[in-house]
DNA sequence: TACGCCAGGATTGTATACAATTGCTAGCGT
DNA sequence: ACGCTAGCAATTGTATACAATCCTGGCGTA
């Protein structure tokens, strides 16, 4: 199923922390992933390494693994970076003009979840994720789109949280909506007010809800393989 | 002289690689470093895949590790979004205030090099790094310091082709102390003024240089150790 | 009782052995 | 002469053994 163990180890690890199975600073030992993922060391080392660059994992040299605790400043701050840079993927697309193709492609698609509304809750999340990476991606500045997708990585975990009931969504297309119809017309104004008002709105919402999950981590396991 | 060898590895092999021992497509091995720094295959390896993170290594799975290449659209796109990151560094700064302590120690380390000229070059690149590293980190957003961070990692090995002549150096003073003095009076628009044009200037220097050097890896060695 | 020291265990850091994959090459057949 | 295939060499991917380090707990002593 996957090319190597190391990127298998990774997705799977990635998806059990960010459904919370393994909580915010819960402990992470290299054998007791080996046993739990069936493979040696190596695969699980450079899994957790790549963790630990992407954040989701802290590692103290020579002691352990925890698994990075969650810190409303720290997403707020994410956010914050992530409406910078994401500001500025409106400028160059409003400066440069975008492919039509993209925009027809992505209009048809949120027009769609506006009109048969409740179905698209599912892939809510990936579908807004989605939205804003291909339009960075159509900048062609490669740097701000590996930049933004740095970012993201940091956030996915609470972006779930954003979309979780059927008004966000609607409020969603509004705004996803809104964003295209400003960048066909190149109007960088009403691009960056529907941007804002998008992101914000996320961060809001996340926000919102992390204090529940805080305190669902900390009333869930917390230690790691043995060593109470 | 290293906390481990993965660290002390990954520092001595971005050295050579910034200074085009290894030039931009020379092959890296794991055997051939493993010999090259006398260590066993697993420090080497995280050191490569730290390297390939940073950006500074290219891998071919199951085929081999190769400096990456210069590419100068990279490049630029890359300053690009740096620019867009500091100034929103300015920004917070300009709305939140500067600690005073840490406007004064810039400001009389700038002086410093300004006034006794010719002996600043030596340091002139870290000192430039740390400048704009500090002003991140007085933002007090270490999401934004870490996505600068990252940026710059990319760039770093093209940041010694910046400040190459004392004139340069010069000038680099006198934006970083006009800076400085618009942070103090919270003057967000001289202090955007100011760094734009400095990073502009070192990129435009920069990739002035990058042709150079360029086409002087191109006539360099190109093959790793063995298998021509 | 409080503090410091030492031993033991747990865990990561490093080395090395083995497996799997890739790319080249020589040799065969057509 | 060309293309295909089997086998070889080189290299990375994975497993495991060994070394170094840090934490924990218990003991002794002031």
């Amino acid at each position: 199923m996957a090319e190597n163990l190391s990127a298998d180890v990774y997705e799977r690890l990635s998806e059990r922390i960010l459904k919370l199975d393994y909580p915010p600073g819960y402990r992470l030992t290299e054998e007791g992933l080996c046993a739990e993922f069936q493979v040696s060391r190596s695969p699980v080392r450079e899994a957790l390494n790549m963790l630990v660059q992407r954040g989701l994992v802290r590692k103290n040299p020579r002691q352990n693994y925890v698994v990075r605790e969650l810190d409303v400043k720290e997403i707020r701050d994410a956010y914050h970076v992530r409406l910078v840079l994401e500001l500025e993927v409106m400028t160059l697309l409003c400066r440069q003009g975008v492919d039509q193709a993209i925009l027809d492609r992505l209009e048809a698609h949120w027009l769609g979840v506006r009109d048969r509304l409740p179905e698209g809750m599912a892939h809510a999340a990936d579908d807004d994720e989605r939205f804003h990476r291909e339009l960075a991606e159509a900048t062609g500045n490669q740097a701000l789109t590996r930049t933004l997708a740095a970012i993201d990585s940091q956030i996915h975990f609470v972006r779930l949280y954003d979309i979780t009931n059927i008004e966000r969504l609607r409020r969603t297309c509004t705004d996803h909506l809104e964003i295209l119809t400003a960048l066909r017309r190149q109007d960088l104004k009403n691009a960056v007010v529907a941007l804002a008002r998008n992101i914000e709105w996320a961060e809001a919402n996340v926000e919102g809800a992390l204090s529940d999950v805080a305190s669902r981590s900390r009333a869930g396991g917390r230690e790691g393989t043995s060593r109470g």
